[in-house]
DNA sequence: CCGCTCCCTCAAAGCGCTTTGGGTGATGAG
DNA sequence: CTCATCACCCAAAGCGCTTTGAGGGAGCGG
C-alpha cells in the first residue's frame, strides 16, 4: 500500500514536471518523424533549414526541453562533470574550493553540466577519484591541490576519461592538460622585489610541502635569492595549511629568530591575515620595519588592498581559473578540441603599501 | 552446485575485467530474471532472503553499478538536488556558502546524489528557481538568503517539488519545511550577557538589511535591551556585506560616533575580522575598552578563539546545517518522511576575553 | 489427491532520446 | 526515357533500468 502511494506519488512528480512536451508530441505536432526533429535540433547537416527553422519555431512555442536522463541513457554521455572537494570531518574545508567552484559553476551551467561533487579526505583523493570514475556518472574529471609526483595523473590517463589538471605535478612528464599559474615566476618577481628595496633576509609562509605550488614558489623565491648571491636560509621556510591560525603562528616563530627576517613572502593572504596581526601585536610596522608579499587569490571577502597596511601582491583569480577550467573540460567532453592542452598563467606583480625598503 | 558455483565465480571473474556488468548479464550471471534482480537491489519485499543474499553477493564480486541515466528514465528522478549559489561576475561570493557546501555534499555523496549548482545574481534568484526546477533535472531544491517575505516559497510550494529552506522567512506563514537557527534567541542572549556586564550602548555590525537572520537578530537585541529598559538608537546598527572590509568600515563609523558604544555584536566573524582592525587601529583594547561578540558560523580558516582577543561568540555551525538540510531533503525525495518538517537549532553562547565589564 | 492460497519469480512493456539503415521523390546526366 | 545522385525524411532498434500483470511451485486443508 505504501509501495503503491509512492509510486504514484513519483508518477504525479513526473508529469507535473513533464508539463513539458516530450520529443514525440513535438514530431507529432509538426507533422515530423522523432529522427528529423532530433537532427534538427542537434544541428544535423541532412535536415533542410526551412525544416529546422520550423522545428526551432515549434521548440520556443511549446517550451519543449529534451529530458536529459533520455539523453543520457541514449548518448552514453553523463553530462557531468567529477570534482573531488578535499574535506573530511574534522578536516579544515579550503576557502579556496569556494571561489574556484563559483568559477567552475558560472561556465558548467551555461552548458547544463552537472557537478558531482565527492567530498574526500585529503588523503584519500585517489581512491575518490577512481570510485567516482567507475560510478559511470561523470564525463570528465577535474582534480587539483598537485602533489610531487602526483599519482592521480597516470591513473587518470589509464582510466581514459577526459581530465584537467589545475596546477602541475612535479617529477613525472607534463604531457597531461593543465591549467597552472606561474608559481616559480610569481615568487621569483615577488623576491627579486624585495632584494631590490635591500632585503637580505626573506623568509616564507608556504602552503603545505607536499604540494607542488608550495615547492615551485620556494624554488623560485631561491632562484631570485641565488641570482643575488643569497641563500635561502631553511629557518625561514614554514609550511603550513594556509590559515589565520597558521600564519599568525607561523610569523611569531619567524620574529622569535635569533636574526630577524626583514620581509615575508605568504602564500597567501589568508595567511596574511594571520601574519599580520603578529606583526601587529609585536608592534612592528609593515612596509616600514617588514616588508610583507602575498600571493593573492582574489577572494572576494579578503582583499589585500583593505588590509591596514595595504598589502603587495602577486595576483591570480581562482574564479578565472573555474571558468577557465570548465570551459576546457566542456569542450573536451563534447570533442571540440580547439583549445589548448596545457596553459601557464602569469600571475600580475601588484606592489602596494606593505613593501619598503629594508631597513638598517 | 559446487561446480555451478565454480563456473559463476569464473564467468563472473571475466565479466568484472571486462567492464561494467549491467544487469542483464548479471541476472544471466545468476540464473534470475532483470526483475527479481532489480527488486532484490532495491529492497522490495517479495524476495526470496536467500535469494537477495545471492544477489547481493553477485554484485560484490561483479562491482556492478547500475547505470544512474537509465534508473532516472526509468524512475523519472533525476537523482539530484538542486543549489542556487548567489555568485555572479562582480558581485562577491560568500565564504559561507562553500563552508555550507562541504557538508551538503558529503552527506549527499553518501547516497549517490548529485548537485546541479546554478550560479545567480542574487536579485535572480526567483527566476533561477524557476528554470532549474522546470529543467526538470533535479528532484528537490534546496534555497537560502530568505529574505523578507521572500516569493520563492511560495513558488517552490507551487511548483510541487520537495525543498527546504535554509532559514526562515518573515511575514509569510512558517507552514513550509525549514532548518534555522534561533538568531533572535541568540543576539537576545549575547546582548543580555552584555548588559549584564554593564553596557549601555552596544552597537550592531549586521548583515544585509533585507535578509531574515539580519532582521531577526536586530529583534532579538532589541528585545534584550528593552528588558534593561534601553533602545537601540540607529545610528548604532548598520547592515552591510559580511565581509572584513565592511567590517573595518562599519567598525570606524561607530567609534566616529559622538556617543561611542561599549560593546559591538558582529554577525559573522568575518564582519569581526574588519571590526577588530578598526579598533586596533583606534587603539582601543578589546574586552576592556570595548567589548566584541561575534556570530561563528565555524569556518575553519577562521577561528574565534585564535583572534588576537580570543572572541566571545554565539555558534552554530554552518557545516552541520549542510550536512542535515541535505539528510532530509534526500529523505524527502525517497518518501521517507521519517524526518521532521521544520527545525529551530540553538546557538551556543561562548565567553571568551573579548568580553568584558564595561568601561566607565 | 485435489484445489487453493501464498510466495516467489518471470516476460515484456515502457521511460524519451539518439542513431542506424533504409526509403522516396526530385534533379540532372547519359 | 532511364538511371544514378542528392536532399530529405522515416521506422524501428536500441540505451539499461523499473514496474506491471501473470504464472509456477510449495504447502496446506479438505
Amino acid at each position: 500500500m505504501k509501495a503503491a502511494l509512492e509510486r504514484e506519488d513519483f508518477k504525479a512528480l513526473r508529469i507535473a514536471k513533464a508539463g513539458n512536451v516530450n520529443l514525440k508530441q513535438l514530431s507529432q505536432l509538426l507533422g515530423l518523424s522523432q529522427t528529423t526533429v532530433s537532427r534538427a535540433l542537434n544541428g544535423y547537416p541532412e535536415v533542410n533549414a526551412e525544416t529546422r527553422e520550423r522545428v526551432l519555431d515549434a521548440v520556443r512555442r511549446t517550451g519543449y526541453r529534451p529530458n536529459r536522463a533520455a539523453q543520457r541513457l541514449a548518448t552514453g554521455r553523463a553530462g557531468s562533470i567529477g570534482l573531488v572537494m578535499p574535506t573530511a570531518d574534522g578536516h579544515d574545508s579550503d576557502v579556496h574550493f569556494g571561489e574556484f567552484l563559483a568559477g567552475l559553476g558560472d561556465e558548467a551551467v551555461r552548458h547544463d553540466f552537472h557537478f558531482v561533487i565527492n567530498p574526500s579526505h585529503p588523503d584519500d583523493e585517489e581512491a575518490t577519484c577512481k570510485r567516482l570514475v567507475a560510478s559511470g556518472n561523470i564525463d570528465a574529471l577535474f582534480i587539483a591541490y598537485m602533489r610531487e609526483k602526483d599519482p592521480r595523473v597516470a591513473l587518470l590517463k589509464s582510466l581514459s576519461i577526459p581530465f584537467i589538471v589545475h596546477g602541475r605535478s612535479i617529477g613525472i612528464p607534463t604531457d597531461y592538460p593543465y591549467l597552472d599559474i606561474d608559481n616559480t615566476g610569481a615568487f621569483h618577481d615577488a623576491t627579486k622585489l624585495l632584494v631590490q628595496l635591500g632585503h637580505r633576509r626573506i623568509a616564507l609562509l608556504n602552503g603545505p610541502a607536499h604540494f607542488a605550488f608550495a615547492i615551485r614558489r620556494k624554488k623560485g623565491m631561491e632562484a631570485a635569492l641565488a641570482e643575488a648571491g643569497l641563500r635561502l636560509d631553511e629557518s625561514c621556510v614554514q609550511h603550513t595549511p594556509m590559515t589565520d591560525e597558521h600564519g599568525f603562528a607561523g610569523m611569531k616563530r619567524f620574529l622569535e629568530l635569533p636574526e630577524r627576517p626583514t620581509a615575508i613572502l605568504c602564500s597567501s593572504t589568508v595567511l596574511a591575515l594571520g601574519a599580520v596581526r603578529a606583526l601587529n601585536q609585536a608592534g612592528l610596522r609593515i612596509g616600514a620595519d617588514v616588508s610583507l608579499i602575498a600571493h593573492d587569490d582574489v577572494l572576494p571577502m579578503l582583499k589585500p588592498e583593505n588590509f591596514s597596511v595595504p598589502l603587495t601582491t602577486t595576483r591570480s583569480s581562482l574564479r578565472s581559473a573555474g571558468s577557465r577550467i570548465a570551459k576546457r573540460l566542456i569542450s573536451r567532453i563534447l570533442n571540440l578540441e580547439t583549445l589548448p592542452e596545457q596553459e601557464l598563467w602569469k600571475a600580475e606583480l601588484i606592489v602596494r603599501a606593505s613593501t619598503g625598503p629594508a631597513p638598517r
